[in-house]
DNA sequence: ACCTGAACACCGTTCAAGT
DNA sequence: ACCTGAACACCGTTCAAGT
């Protein structure tokens, strides 16, 4: 885009890091080589950004800026707006599948993860949930965000990869995993299946808002606190 | 532990392995260390593992296994079925924190994962649920565990990095952050929250199965087809 | 058969030196 | 002020050579 003899600055690097990455997977991301890329040796890039590590958080917060569209994310249904947030969060890992790993195991909160926590949060205190309550949900969002789409993001390598999922699609593997070879030849579409989720999800704690907690298993800890 | 004369096998790497993660994280798992900590040079190491890659994998799979346990998955209550397996699961990634990454981002998938997928699957198809939406519950259940544990294992580091997240405890940044900085003084007990989101999820589960999917938000897909 | 030493092609990062 | 070359301390992995 910009001619490389263009000076460097920190967004430049940021950009040429996520163009990088989406072009070639993050394993293909080295210093070295976003250097290259920039027309420049390595190290002119430790100017503009401290470490690599803080280039990745860096990298996830901008990415995380996009989950949030502060002119869309006030309408008047909590619901609505939860699962606006969700899908677009969703849509926007999906679109960059790299990007799942590093949103995953980056520690670091920035302003972009903080605004996004902040939409959630301030969309269940609108709603009437307790700020206790309000707490738990925006873990909960954030867990299946995370979950589901990390979960699908490694589900086409997954069949590539294993040779005995392909043996469960052929079915020759019933006697020892009787339950998937039933259930994996359905047509299944995973765009539908998160919609059911975030629903699920969203209904739940309408419920817990409303006094209705779920049904308890006898295991874990006791949460009458936390919705009380 | 064994005499480090002993012979090499591909379960002594892999123990070696985990014991190194254990002790000193995942990010001082190089081949050459794990050589050093069994007393041989890390070529050695390729006669019984064939890569590194292959050996993380094990690694995963030798986690997963410990996720079910075929004497405890079936009690009566299909609730109780899957809230043990879910419970399971989650403490035995927060007992290695460093596995959660792990198990998030490698898509390979082993005899320990195709095992946990039985048993979750199972425990849908006996209590009733159709072919498609066992398989969605697999997913949806997936989804929770790996989402909750790995938001939850980053919560500490997230913590101590973030110059700003004191900053919201401290309560200077009401301006920016209304919403989060009124929930994230509260007092919060993080096993009871998973707890209250295994049951919320089961609960929902139990809904789909009953015929009583959620009420909808007017985004993602149709899930129409998924809960027939 | 099993292990090793030297080597290859990489990493992130430092620091004194260049312009 | 900004960029670089050489260097340091690492990686995973190969391969011919040792025992």
């Amino acid at each position: 885009m910009a001619p490389p003899r263009d000076a460097l600055s920190h967004d430049r690097v940021l950009q040429a890091a996520l163009a990088l990455a989406d072009a070639h997977g993050l394993a293909a991301l080295s210093m070295r080589r976003l250097g290259a890329e920039l027309g420049v040796e390595a190290m002119s890039l430790y100017r503009h950004v401290s470490s690599k590590e803080a280039l990745l958080d860096a990298m996830v917060d901008a990415i995380v800026c996009g989950w949030i569209d502060p002119s869309a994310d006030a309408p008047k249904d909590w619901r609505e707006r939860l699962g606006a947030i969700m899908h677009r969060a969703h849509a926007a890992m999906l679109a960059r599948p790299w990007s799942v790993e590093l949103i995953t195991v980056r520690p670091r909160v920035g302003d972009g993860r903080l605004r996004y926590a902040e939409t959630v949060t301030t969309a269940l205190l609108d709603a009437g949930f307790s700020p206790q309550l309000a707490h738990h949900g925006l873990h909960i969002v954030d867990g299946t965000i995370m979950g589901f789409t990390a979960q699908q993001a490694r589900r086409p390598t997954a069949v590539a990869l294993g040779d005995r999922v392909q043996s469960l699609y052929e079915g020759s593997l019933v006697d020892e995993y009787p339950g998937i070879s039933r259930t994996i030849r359905e047509h299944h579409d995973h765009d539908e299946e998160y919609a059911l989720m975030v629903d699920l999800v969203i209904d739940g704690l309408a419920r817990l808002r409303d006094g209705e907690p779920p049904r308890r298993t006898g295991l874990g800890a006791d949460y009458a606190l936390a919705i009380s």
